[in-house]
DNA sequence: GTCTATACGGGGATAGAC
DNA sequence: GTCTATCCCCGTATAGAC
Protein backbone atom coordinates (compact mmCIF):
# COMPACT_ATOMS: atom_id res chain seq x y z
CA UNK A 1 0.00 0.00 0.00
CA UNK A 2 1.59 3.13 -1.05
CA UNK A 3 1.98 6.35 1.05
CA UNK A 4 -0.98 8.15 -1.30
CA UNK A 5 -3.39 5.20 -0.71
CA UNK A 6 -2.71 5.27 3.70
CA UNK A 7 -3.44 8.84 3.01
CA UNK A 8 -6.43 8.33 0.68
CA UNK A 9 -7.72 6.03 3.21
CA UNK A 10 -7.02 8.22 6.46
CA UNK A 11 -9.09 11.18 4.87
CA UNK A 12 -11.82 9.06 4.00
CA UNK A 13 -12.16 7.69 7.62
CA UNK A 14 -11.87 11.40 9.05
CA UNK A 15 -14.40 12.53 6.76
CA UNK A 16 -16.72 9.34 7.56
CA UNK A 17 -16.47 10.18 11.00
CA UNK A 18 -17.41 13.07 10.95
CA UNK A 19 -19.79 13.75 8.15
CA UNK A 20 -21.68 10.96 10.49
CA UNK A 21 -21.44 13.40 13.61
CA UNK A 22 -21.92 16.52 11.72
CA UNK A 23 -23.75 15.69 8.44
CA UNK A 24 -22.02 17.07 5.09
CA UNK A 25 -22.70 20.98 5.13
CA UNK A 26 -21.34 21.58 8.90
CA UNK A 27 -18.06 20.23 8.08
CA UNK A 28 -14.83 21.92 5.97
CA UNK A 29 -12.40 20.29 4.18
CA UNK A 30 -10.31 22.48 6.83
CA UNK A 31 -12.10 20.44 8.87
CA UNK A 32 -11.03 17.05 7.76
CA UNK A 33 -8.09 17.72 6.80
CA UNK A 34 -7.08 18.63 10.37
CA UNK A 35 -8.90 15.41 11.60
CA UNK A 36 -6.43 13.48 8.90
CA UNK A 37 -3.25 15.81 9.56
CA UNK A 38 -2.86 17.81 6.37
CA UNK A 39 -4.06 20.71 4.93
CA UNK A 40 -7.03 21.15 3.37
CA UNK A 41 -5.31 21.88 0.17
CA UNK A 42 -4.11 18.70 0.80
CA UNK A 43 -6.84 16.83 1.14
CA UNK A 44 -7.77 18.28 -2.06
CA UNK A 45 -4.90 17.00 -4.16
CA UNK A 46 -6.38 13.32 -3.51
CA UNK A 47 -10.02 14.18 -3.96
CA UNK A 48 -11.42 16.65 -6.88
CA UNK A 49 -13.55 18.27 -4.24
CA UNK A 50 -15.39 17.67 -1.27
CA UNK A 51 -18.78 16.32 -2.94
CA UNK A 52 -16.37 13.73 -4.05
CA UNK A 53 -15.33 12.31 -0.54
CA UNK A 54 -18.71 12.61 -0.14
CA UNK A 55 -19.55 9.75 -2.93
CA UNK A 56 -17.11 7.48 -1.60
CA UNK A 57 -17.76 7.54 2.07
CA UNK A 58 -21.63 6.75 0.68
CA UNK A 59 -20.58 3.77 -1.87
CA UNK A 60 -18.23 2.43 0.89
CA UNK A 61 -21.31 1.86 2.80
CA UNK A 62 -23.06 0.29 -0.12
CA UNK A 63 -20.29 -2.08 0.00
CA UNK A 64 -21.75 -3.48 3.07
CA UNK A 65 -25.50 -3.64 2.27
CA UNK A 66 -25.70 -3.86 -1.55
CA UNK A 67 -24.50 -7.96 -1.39
CA UNK A 68 -27.91 -8.25 1.22
CA UNK A 69 -29.75 -7.08 -1.38
CA UNK A 70 -28.13 -7.47 -5.00
CA UNK A 71 -26.06 -10.49 -4.21
CA UNK A 72 -26.75 -13.45 -6.55
CA UNK A 73 -27.43 -15.90 -3.84
CA UNK A 74 -29.96 -14.33 -2.17
CA UNK A 75 -33.09 -16.14 -2.09
CA UNK A 76 -36.52 -13.63 -2.35
CA UNK A 77 -37.79 -14.72 1.14
CA UNK A 78 -34.33 -13.74 2.86
CA UNK A 79 -34.31 -9.87 0.94
CA UNK A 80 -37.32 -9.25 2.56
CA UNK A 81 -35.25 -10.07 5.45
CA UNK A 82 -32.37 -8.17 4.72
CA UNK A 83 -34.38 -5.19 4.15
CA UNK A 84 -35.65 -4.84 7.45
CA UNK A 85 -32.02 -5.84 8.78
CA UNK A 86 -31.37 -2.59 6.81
CA UNK A 87 -33.81 -0.70 8.69
CA UNK A 88 -32.98 -1.94 12.00
CA UNK A 89 -28.99 -1.02 11.10
CA UNK A 90 -30.38 1.98 9.86
CA UNK A 91 -31.49 3.26 13.19
CA UNK A 92 -27.81 3.44 14.66
CA UNK A 93 -26.42 5.63 11.82
CA UNK A 94 -28.48 8.17 11.95
CA UNK A 95 -25.48 10.70 10.16
CA UNK A 96 -25.17 8.23 7.37
CA UNK A 97 -29.05 7.82 6.73
CA UNK A 98 -28.96 11.60 6.67
CA UNK A 99 -26.34 11.62 4.37
CA UNK A 100 -27.96 9.27 1.68
CA UNK A 101 -30.94 11.24 1.80
CA UNK A 102 -29.72 14.29 1.32
CA UNK A 103 -27.79 13.41 -1.59
CA UNK A 104 -30.67 10.73 -3.09
CA UNK A 105 -32.36 14.12 -3.48
CA UNK A 106 -30.24 16.46 -4.67
CA UNK A 107 -29.42 14.31 -7.32
CA UNK A 108 -32.72 14.56 -8.22
CA UNK A 109 -30.99 17.24 -10.59
CA UNK A 110 -30.42 16.27 -14.01
CA UNK A 111 -26.84 18.41 -13.79
CA UNK A 112 -25.70 16.69 -10.13
CA UNK A 113 -22.90 14.46 -10.22
CA UNK A 114 -24.08 11.77 -8.52
CA UNK A 115 -27.82 11.63 -10.87
CA UNK A 116 -26.87 8.57 -12.93
CA UNK A 117 -25.76 7.06 -9.71
CA UNK A 118 -28.92 7.51 -7.87
CA UNK A 119 -30.64 6.90 -11.18
CA UNK A 120 -29.03 3.38 -11.51
CA UNK A 121 -29.14 2.30 -7.95
CA UNK A 122 -32.74 2.83 -7.97
CA UNK A 123 -33.23 1.36 -11.45
CA UNK A 124 -31.42 -1.78 -10.26
CA UNK A 125 -33.21 -2.00 -6.78
CA UNK A 126 -36.51 -1.82 -8.56
CA UNK A 127 -35.93 -4.52 -10.75
CA UNK A 128 -33.84 -6.98 -8.22
CA UNK A 129 -37.19 -6.72 -5.65
CA UNK A 130 -39.32 -6.88 -8.47
CA UNK A 131 -38.21 -10.27 -9.20
CA UNK A 132 -37.97 -10.64 -5.01
CA UNK A 133 -41.47 -10.38 -5.03
CA UNK A 134 -43.00 -11.94 -8.33
CA UNK A 135 -42.17 -15.26 -6.67
CA UNK A 136 -43.38 -14.23 -3.42
CA UNK A 137 -46.54 -12.53 -4.62
CA UNK A 138 -47.29 -15.13 -7.40
CA UNK A 139 -51.40 -14.71 -7.84
CA UNK A 140 -51.93 -12.43 -4.68
CA UNK A 141 -54.47 -9.87 -4.92
CA UNK A 142 -52.88 -6.42 -4.65
CA UNK A 143 -50.05 -4.60 -6.08
CA UNK A 144 -48.00 -6.29 -8.92
CA UNK A 145 -44.50 -7.12 -7.68
CA UNK A 146 -43.23 -4.09 -10.15
CA UNK A 147 -45.63 -1.65 -7.88
CA UNK A 148 -44.64 -3.40 -4.78
CA UNK A 149 -41.19 -2.56 -5.40
CA UNK A 150 -41.51 1.03 -5.75
CA UNK A 151 -43.66 0.94 -2.81
CA UNK A 152 -41.62 -0.80 -0.46
CA UNK A 153 -38.21 1.22 -1.72
CA UNK A 154 -40.50 4.43 -1.38
CA UNK A 155 -41.88 3.62 1.92
CA UNK A 156 -38.40 2.91 3.07
CA UNK A 157 -36.96 6.05 1.90
CA UNK A 158 -40.36 8.43 3.38
CA UNK A 159 -40.16 6.60 6.70
CA UNK A 160 -36.62 7.35 7.20
CA UNK A 161 -37.22 11.27 6.69
CA UNK A 162 -40.05 11.10 9.23
CA UNK A 163 -37.76 9.83 11.95
CA UNK A 164 -34.73 11.58 11.20
CA UNK A 165 -37.35 15.01 12.03
CA UNK A 166 -37.85 13.31 14.50
CA UNK A 167 -36.90 9.79 15.71
CA UNK A 168 -39.49 9.08 18.47
CA UNK A 169 -42.43 9.90 16.29
CA UNK A 170 -41.66 6.72 14.24
CA UNK A 171 -40.51 3.21 14.26
CA UNK A 172 -39.20 2.48 11.08
CA UNK A 173 -38.50 -1.15 11.46
CA UNK A 174 -42.21 -2.24 12.73
CA UNK A 175 -43.16 0.23 9.69
CA UNK A 176 -41.70 -1.75 7.39
CA UNK A 177 -42.70 -5.14 8.59
CA UNK A 178 -46.09 -3.99 8.90
CA UNK A 179 -45.95 -3.49 5.31
CA UNK A 180 -44.09 -6.60 3.86
CA UNK A 181 -47.00 -8.35 6.02
CA UNK A 182 -50.00 -6.45 4.20
CA UNK A 183 -48.48 -7.42 0.87
CA UNK A 184 -47.99 -11.00 1.94
CA UNK A 185 -44.31 -10.88 1.46
CA UNK A 186 -44.32 -12.03 4.97
CA UNK A 187 -46.06 -14.57 6.82
CA UNK A 188 -47.67 -13.12 10.69
CA UNK A 189 -45.35 -15.42 12.42
CA UNK A 190 -42.44 -14.04 13.53
CA UNK A 191 -41.56 -10.02 12.86
CA UNK A 192 -38.01 -11.13 11.22
CA UNK A 193 -34.77 -11.28 13.00
CA UNK A 194 -35.45 -10.74 16.54
CA UNK A 195 -37.23 -8.33 18.19
CA UNK A 196 -34.74 -6.57 20.38
CA UNK A 197 -32.27 -5.11 18.56
CA UNK B 1 -50.26 48.12 -1.54
CA UNK B 2 -46.99 50.03 -0.66
CA UNK B 3 -44.04 49.88 -2.57
CA UNK B 4 -42.54 47.66 0.34
CA UNK B 5 -45.21 45.21 0.16
CA UNK B 6 -44.89 44.96 -3.98
CA UNK B 7 -41.04 44.64 -3.62
CA UNK B 8 -41.35 41.52 -0.86
CA UNK B 9 -43.54 39.83 -3.00
CA UNK B 10 -40.97 40.71 -5.85
CA UNK B 11 -38.76 38.99 -3.68
CA UNK B 12 -40.61 35.84 -2.60
CA UNK B 13 -41.40 35.41 -6.26
CA UNK B 14 -38.21 35.33 -7.18
CA UNK B 15 -36.99 33.31 -3.64
CA UNK B 16 -39.60 30.89 -4.89
CA UNK B 17 -38.65 29.95 -8.38
CA UNK B 18 -35.01 29.73 -7.97
CA UNK B 19 -35.32 27.68 -4.94
CA UNK B 20 -37.53 25.40 -6.41
CA UNK B 21 -35.51 25.20 -9.53
CA UNK B 22 -32.27 24.62 -7.73
CA UNK B 23 -32.75 24.15 -4.02
CA UNK B 24 -32.38 26.22 -1.19
CA UNK B 25 -28.72 26.02 -0.41
CA UNK B 26 -27.19 26.46 -4.11
CA UNK B 27 -29.20 29.79 -4.18
CA UNK B 28 -27.48 32.68 -2.67
CA UNK B 29 -29.29 35.82 -1.35
CA UNK B 30 -27.36 37.44 -3.92
CA UNK B 31 -28.83 35.36 -6.99
CA UNK B 32 -32.10 36.07 -5.48
CA UNK B 33 -31.56 40.05 -5.17
CA UNK B 34 -30.85 40.50 -8.87
CA UNK B 35 -33.64 38.70 -10.44
CA UNK B 36 -35.88 40.58 -8.21
CA UNK B 37 -33.38 44.07 -9.23
CA UNK B 38 -31.90 44.77 -6.25
CA UNK B 39 -28.88 44.29 -4.05
CA UNK B 40 -28.63 41.62 -1.60
CA UNK B 41 -27.98 44.32 1.16
CA UNK B 42 -31.72 45.49 -0.17
CA UNK B 43 -33.43 42.52 0.55
CA UNK B 44 -32.00 42.06 3.71
CA UNK B 45 -33.93 45.58 4.80
CA UNK B 46 -36.88 43.01 3.76
CA UNK B 47 -36.01 40.00 5.75
CA UNK B 48 -33.99 39.64 8.41
CA UNK B 49 -32.05 36.79 6.89
CA UNK B 50 -32.45 33.99 4.48
CA UNK B 51 -34.19 32.03 6.79
CA UNK B 52 -36.72 34.23 7.18
CA UNK B 53 -37.52 34.08 3.02
CA UNK B 54 -37.37 30.25 3.32
CA UNK B 55 -40.00 30.11 5.65
CA UNK B 56 -42.27 32.49 4.06
CA UNK B 57 -41.82 30.37 0.88
CA UNK B 58 -42.89 27.61 2.11
CA UNK B 59 -45.63 28.93 4.30
CA UNK B 60 -47.47 30.28 1.08
CA UNK B 61 -47.87 26.96 -0.59
CA UNK B 62 -49.22 25.38 2.32
CA UNK B 63 -52.11 27.83 1.89
CA UNK B 64 -52.55 25.96 -1.06
CA UNK B 65 -52.58 22.58 -0.21
CA UNK B 66 -53.07 22.51 3.44
CA UNK B 67 -56.70 22.97 3.32
CA UNK B 68 -57.72 19.82 1.62
CA UNK B 69 -56.05 18.20 4.54
CA UNK B 70 -56.15 19.71 7.47
CA UNK B 71 -59.60 21.92 6.87
CA UNK B 72 -61.82 21.36 9.83
CA UNK B 73 -64.65 20.10 7.32
CA UNK B 74 -62.92 17.67 5.11
CA UNK B 75 -64.44 13.85 5.94
CA UNK B 76 -62.02 11.05 6.66
CA UNK B 77 -62.93 9.97 3.17
CA UNK B 78 -62.69 13.17 1.28
CA UNK B 79 -59.26 13.45 2.67
CA UNK B 80 -57.93 10.20 1.21
CA UNK B 81 -59.44 11.70 -2.24
CA UNK B 82 -57.36 14.89 -1.54
CA UNK B 83 -54.10 13.52 -0.75
CA UNK B 84 -54.48 11.61 -4.49
CA UNK B 85 -55.14 14.68 -5.93
CA UNK B 86 -52.33 16.00 -4.33
CA UNK B 87 -50.56 13.60 -6.02
CA UNK B 88 -52.03 13.98 -9.09
CA UNK B 89 -51.05 17.55 -8.90
CA UNK B 90 -47.73 17.63 -8.13
CA UNK B 91 -47.11 15.94 -11.55
CA UNK B 92 -47.25 18.83 -13.06
CA UNK B 93 -44.95 20.77 -10.83
CA UNK B 94 -41.74 19.23 -10.52
CA UNK B 95 -40.11 22.21 -9.50
CA UNK B 96 -42.11 22.30 -6.19
CA UNK B 97 -41.71 19.14 -5.94
CA UNK B 98 -37.94 18.90 -5.76
CA UNK B 99 -38.50 22.15 -3.69
CA UNK B 100 -40.27 20.65 -0.89
CA UNK B 101 -38.59 17.11 -1.44
CA UNK B 102 -35.06 18.78 -0.65
CA UNK B 103 -36.30 21.15 1.65
CA UNK B 104 -37.84 18.60 3.75
CA UNK B 105 -34.80 16.26 3.80
CA UNK B 106 -32.32 19.29 4.44
CA UNK B 107 -34.19 20.62 7.17
CA UNK B 108 -33.45 16.88 8.79
CA UNK B 109 -30.22 18.73 10.29
CA UNK B 110 -31.63 20.43 13.74
CA UNK B 111 -29.32 23.64 12.79
CA UNK B 112 -31.51 24.05 9.62
CA UNK B 113 -34.17 26.92 9.49
CA UNK B 114 -36.69 25.19 8.86
CA UNK B 115 -36.51 21.99 10.46
CA UNK B 116 -39.02 22.86 13.25
CA UNK B 117 -41.29 23.66 10.24
CA UNK B 118 -41.22 20.07 9.04
CA UNK B 119 -41.43 18.81 12.29
CA UNK B 120 -44.43 20.61 13.12
CA UNK B 121 -45.58 20.19 9.35
CA UNK B 122 -45.30 16.14 9.88
CA UNK B 123 -46.71 15.80 13.06
CA UNK B 124 -49.76 17.46 12.62
CA UNK B 125 -50.30 15.76 9.12
CA UNK B 126 -49.34 12.75 11.31
CA UNK B 127 -52.11 13.61 13.64
CA UNK B 128 -54.72 14.17 10.91
CA UNK B 129 -54.17 11.08 8.92
CA UNK B 130 -54.23 8.94 12.12
CA UNK B 131 -57.82 10.41 13.06
CA UNK B 132 -59.21 9.59 9.66
CA UNK B 133 -58.11 6.52 9.16
CA UNK B 134 -59.38 5.62 12.58
CA UNK B 135 -62.42 5.86 11.34
CA UNK B 136 -62.05 3.96 7.77
CA UNK B 137 -60.23 1.44 9.24
CA UNK B 138 -62.42 0.52 12.39
CA UNK B 139 -61.61 -3.28 13.10
CA UNK B 140 -59.79 -4.11 10.05
CA UNK B 141 -57.15 -6.21 10.01
CA UNK B 142 -53.32 -4.58 9.29
CA UNK B 143 -51.85 -1.71 10.57
CA UNK B 144 -52.58 0.48 13.47
CA UNK B 145 -54.00 4.35 11.95
CA UNK B 146 -50.89 5.84 13.32
CA UNK B 147 -48.33 3.16 11.39
CA UNK B 148 -51.04 3.69 8.87
CA UNK B 149 -50.39 7.25 8.64
CA UNK B 150 -46.82 7.24 8.80
CA UNK B 151 -47.11 4.95 5.97
CA UNK B 152 -48.79 7.17 3.43
CA UNK B 153 -46.67 9.80 4.29
CA UNK B 154 -43.65 7.86 4.14
CA UNK B 155 -44.31 6.59 0.40
CA UNK B 156 -46.08 9.80 -1.03
CA UNK B 157 -42.16 11.32 0.13
CA UNK B 158 -40.48 8.33 -0.77
CA UNK B 159 -41.94 7.72 -4.63
CA UNK B 160 -41.65 11.89 -4.77
CA UNK B 161 -37.70 10.67 -5.42
CA UNK B 162 -37.83 8.16 -7.47
CA UNK B 163 -40.51 10.33 -9.88
CA UNK B 164 -38.40 12.87 -9.81
CA UNK B 165 -34.84 10.92 -10.51
CA UNK B 166 -36.67 8.67 -13.61
CA UNK B 167 -40.31 10.35 -13.93
CA UNK B 168 -40.71 7.52 -15.83
CA UNK B 169 -39.87 5.15 -13.70
CA UNK B 170 -42.94 5.56 -11.39
CA UNK B 171 -46.49 6.11 -11.61
CA UNK B 172 -47.57 8.12 -8.01
CA UNK B 173 -50.57 8.47 -8.43
CA UNK B 174 -51.16 4.81 -8.91
CA UNK B 175 -48.71 3.80 -6.43
CA UNK B 176 -50.45 6.00 -3.97
CA UNK B 177 -53.88 4.70 -4.96
CA UNK B 178 -53.16 0.98 -4.91
CA UNK B 179 -51.87 1.42 -1.30
CA UNK B 180 -54.88 3.33 -0.19
CA UNK B 181 -57.00 0.06 -1.85
CA UNK B 182 -54.58 -2.14 0.35
CA UNK B 183 -55.14 -1.07 3.76
CA UNK B 184 -58.75 -0.64 2.87
CA UNK B 185 -58.96 2.64 3.01
CA UNK B 186 -60.80 3.32 -0.67
CA UNK B 187 -63.30 0.81 -2.22
CA UNK B 188 -61.87 -1.24 -5.46
CA UNK B 189 -64.79 0.44 -7.06
CA UNK B 190 -63.03 3.39 -8.74
CA UNK B 191 -59.81 4.73 -8.28
CA UNK B 192 -60.45 7.97 -7.43
CA UNK B 193 -61.57 11.33 -8.97
CA UNK B 194 -61.06 10.33 -12.47
CA UNK B 195 -58.46 7.85 -14.52
CA UNK B 196 -56.85 10.16 -17.02
CA UNK B 197 -55.80 13.23 -15.53
C1' DG C 1 -38.76 53.60 4.87
C1' DT C 2 -35.94 52.07 0.98
C1' DC C 3 -31.85 51.01 -0.62
C1' DT C 4 -26.47 51.07 -1.95
C1' DA C 5 -21.75 50.56 -0.65
C1' DT C 6 -18.65 48.29 1.84
C1' DA C 7 -16.39 45.16 5.14
C1' DC C 8 -15.71 40.80 7.93
C1' DG C 9 -14.96 35.98 8.74
C1' DG C 10 -15.36 31.55 6.72
C1' DG C 11 -16.19 28.43 2.95
C1' DG C 12 -14.46 25.59 -1.49
C1' DA C 13 -11.20 25.60 -4.89
C1' DT C 14 -6.68 26.74 -7.51
C1' DA C 15 -1.53 27.90 -8.55
C1' DG C 16 2.84 27.21 -7.78
C1' DA C 17 6.85 26.55 -4.48
C1' DC C 18 9.20 22.85 -2.12
C1' DG D 1 2.62 14.61 -2.01
C1' DT D 2 2.07 18.40 0.64
C1' DC D 3 2.47 23.04 1.67
C1' DT D 4 1.52 28.40 1.54
C1' DA D 5 -0.71 31.92 -0.61
C1' DT D 6 -4.41 33.42 -3.00
C1' DC D 7 -9.05 33.87 -5.19
C1' DC D 8 -13.90 34.32 -5.30
C1' DC D 9 -18.31 33.61 -3.21
C1' DC D 10 -21.10 33.06 0.77
C1' DG D 11 -24.25 35.01 4.81
C1' DT D 12 -24.31 38.74 7.72
C1' DA D 13 -23.65 43.42 9.68
C1' DT D 14 -23.12 48.43 9.58
C1' DA D 15 -22.95 53.21 7.75
C1' DG D 16 -25.04 56.34 5.36
C1' DA D 17 -27.43 58.31 0.81
C1' DC D 18 -32.03 59.50 -0.68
Amino acid sequence: MTKGERTRRRIIDSASELFAKSGYLAVSLRDIAAHAGLTHAGVLHHFPNKEAMLLRVLSRRDEVNAPLVLGPDVDPRKLVDNLVTITERNTGTPGLVALYAKLSVEATDPEHPAHAYFQGRYRILRERLTEAFAVLLADRPGPSPAVAAQQLLALMDGLQTQWLLDPDSVDMRAAVVSFTRILGLTGPECPGPTDQS
